[in-house]
DNA sequence: TCTGGGGTCCTAGGACCC
DNA sequence: TCTGGGGTCCTAGGACCC
C-alpha cells in the first residue's frame, strides 16, 4: 500500500499539519480492464485492451501491463494493439457489467460518506465530515480503510487523493496510481500545483492548451502569474477567471450530488463511410432506437431531439428540434430525428450518426389525453426523478449489440459468428467466455470471478450445447439478478 | 488503418414577448 | 415613425471530460 506526500516539497511539519477542508477523489484504476481481469482470472496480469474491436474503435480501457507498452486511453486500437504486441488480449467493453461493479463500489463509498459527487462511473468527489480539520495521517487511514473495503468486498482497486480542493484532490489520486493514496497538506498545494504542466488544469484541453503554449505558458504557475485580463483574452470571461481562480489554489467548490442527467443519446461510427439517404436512414432508426432504449430505462420522456452526424473530414453538424411535449413514443422521436436527416450527397460522406433526446422530463401520461400534444405545458404532470440507479442497472438487461457493418447486407452464409470476449453458458462447464475463433471452431475459457483461472474447450463453431449468455453472470454475485434474456 | 461513445457546459444569434 | 432594453426559448457549434 503506498501512501505518499510529494517529495519535492521542503521538510517541514506537512505530516502533522491540519486542514479545515479535506476533499477527496476516489478514482478505480484502469476500470474497465480491471473488470474483466475480475471476471476473466485468466487474464489477471495479462496486457488487456478494452475497446472497439473494428477498424475505427479506439481503446477505452488499458490494463497495466498494456500501459508498460505505450498503450493508452483514446488511442486508435490497431495502433496500441501494434504497441502491445502479440500476447495482447483485445475485448469489446461490456458496460452493462462495469455498471454493476460501479454501483457496487460506490454504494460503500457512500456508506462512507453519504454525499458523493460522481464525475462518470469510475470515479467520485466526497468530503468526509469527520475529517475536517484532521491531519494527513487520520486521511490517510481512512483512505487506506475504503480501499481496503472496496478490494475485499468487490475485488479491485481504487486509488485515493485528498486535498483542500476538488482540483488538488485529482490531481492527487492520478499521482497515487495505481492501488496508492496521497494527501497534499494545504502549505504544499501552491508549489505542488504551480510545478505542473498546464495541462493537468481541470478545464484546459488541447485548444487552450496550445493557445497558452503560444504565449509562452508551459505550467500552472505560469498560468496563474497572467494578469486576469490576459486570461479573459484567452479562455473567456467565465472559464478563464474560474481557471485562474484554480490555479491560484482558491478552490471552494463544494461537492454536491450530481443532478440527474439532462441528456440521453446514443450513436455509432460505420465501418464505412455511409454515401447516401438510403444508407443514412436505418441508421438514424438504429440510433433513435438505442437512444431510446436508455430513455424508457431511465423513465422520463424527451422534448427535444437532435440528430449527429460526423463527416469523413471529423467534423460536426447537428440538427435539432423540439416538439409540443416531452414523450417516450419511439415512433415521435425517430420520425423526428428522420425529419432532421441531411442528405450525404450534399453534405459529404458520413462516418458517426448519434440521436440525442434533452429536454427530459418525468411525463405522466393519462390515456385521458388522447393527443397530448395539443396540451398546454401545465399538462405534463412532473414526478420525481428515477432515484434508485443501481436497480436500474440490473434490470436495464444485456448490452445491445454493438451495429456492425450496416453499410452492406450481413453475410448470411457465414457461420455463427462467435465474436472474441463474447459470454457464453454450456449445460457442462458453465460459464465461459469465447477466446477466439476461426476455422469452424470455437475456444471457449470456462472462468468467471468465482472459479479461479478457467480451462480452455474447444468445440465446432455449430456446437448446439453452446449458448450466448448475460454477460453479467460472470460476476458470479449471487445477490445480483441476472437478467431475463441472455441473448 | 488515424481518431469511440457517453456526457457537461458555454457562446452566440434570432425569435418573441413585455 | 423611430428606438430602447431585458428575459426566455430555441438552435448550432465547440471545448472539454472520462
Amino acid at each position: 500500500m503506498d501512501s505518499a506526500v510529494p517529495p519535492e516539497a521542503e521538510p517541514g511539519h506537512a505530516d502533522t499539519e491540519r486542514s479545515a477542508r479535506w476533499v477527496m477523489h476516489l478514482d478505480m484504476d484502469a476500470f474497465f480492464a480491471s473488470v474483466e481481469q475480475l471476471t476473466r482470472p485468466t487474464l489477471r496480469g495479462r496486457p488487456v485492451l478494452v475497446g472497439g474491436t473494428g477498424g475505427r474503435g479506439v481503446v477505452a480501457g488499458a490494463s497495466y501491463a498494456a500501459r508498460a507498452f505505450g498503450a493508452r486511453s483514446a488511442m486508435p486500437m490497431h495502433q496500441a494493439r501494434r504497441l502491445v504486441g502479440p500476447g495482447v488480449v483485445v475485448l469489446p467493453p461490456r458496460g452493462g457489467v462495469y455498471r454493476v461493479v460501479s454501483a457496487r463500489v460506490f454504494r460503500l463509498v457512500r456508506d462512507a460518506i453519504p454525499v458523493i459527487e460522481m464525475l462518470s462511473f469510475d470515479e467520485a468527489f466526497g468530503e468526509p465530515a469527520e475529517l475536517s480539520g484532521a491531519g494527513i495521517e487520520d486521511v490517510t487511514a481512512f483512505a487506506e480503510r475504503l480501499r481496503a473495503q472496496i478490494r475485499d468486498t468487490v475485488g479491485i482497486s481504487a486509488s485515493v487523493g485528498f486535498g483542500s480542493g476538488k482540483q488538488i484532490a485529482k490531481i492527487a489520486s492520478g499521482l497515487a496510481k495505481p492501488d496508492g493514496v496521497m494527501a497534499i497538506p494545504p502549505s504544499r498545494e501552491l508549489a505542488f500545483l504551480h510545478a505542473l504542466p498546464v495541462r493537468k488544469l481541470w478545464g484546459i484541453g488541447p485548444v487552450s492548451g496550445d493557445r497558452l503554449h503560444r504565449l509562452g505558458i508551459e505550467t500552472i504557475g505560469d498560468f496563474a502569474a497572467m494578469s486576469d485580463l490576459e486570461v479573459v483574452s484567452v479562455l473567456g470571461a467565465t472559464l478563464g477567471p474560474a481557471l485562474h481562480r484554480l490555479a491560484q489554489g482558491v478552490d471552494e467548490r463544494p461537492v454536491t450530488e450530481r443532478a440527474s442527467a439532462k441528456q440521453i443519446s446514443a450513436e455509432s461510427t460505420f465501418p464505412r463511410d455511409l454515401v447516401d439517404l438510403d444508407e443514412l436512414r436505418p441508421a438514424i432508426d438504429a440510433a433513435a432506437e438505442g437512444a431510446h432504449r436508455r430513455l424508457l430505462a431511465d423513465g422520463r420522456g424527451a422534448r427535444t431531439v437532435v440528430l449527429k452526424l460526423r463527416r469523413s473530414d471529423f467534423s460536426i453538424l447537428t440538427r435539432s428540434t423540439t416538439l409540443p411535449a416531452a414523450t417516450t413514443e419511439l415512433s415521435v422521436l425517430s420520425t423526428a430525428a428522420q425529419r432532421l436527416a441531411l442528405d450525404p450527397r450534399s453534405i459529404g460522406p458520413i462516418r458517426l450518426v448519434g440521436v440525442g433526446y434533452s429536454g427530459l422530463t418525468a411525463v405522466q401520461q393519462f390515456s385521458l389525453f388522447a393527443d397530448l400534444d395539443d396540451l398546454p405545458d401545465e399538462a405534463v404532470v412532473e414526478i420525481g426523478d428515477v432515484d434508485d440507479v443501481e436497480a436500474a442497472f440490473v434490470t436495464a438487461g444485456p448490452e445491445p449489440d454493438v451495429a456492425e457493418p450496416t453499410a452492406g447486407p450481413p453475410d448470411e452464409t457465414a457461420a455463427p459468428r462467435w465474436e472474441t470476449g463474447t459470454d457464453v453458458a454450456h449445460p457442462e462447464h458453465g460459464h465461459g467466455w469465447v477466446q477466439g475463433s476461426g476455422h469452424g471452431v470455437v475456444t471457449v475459457r470456462f472462468e468467471t470471478r468465482a472459479t479461479g483461472p478457467g480451462r480452455a474447450v474447444t468445440f465446432p463453431v455449430d456446437d448446439p450445447a453452446l449458448a450466448r449468455a448475460d454477460p453479467i453472470a460472470s460476476l458470479a454475485w449471487p445477490d445480483v439478478r441476472p437478467t431475463a434474456d441472455a441473448d
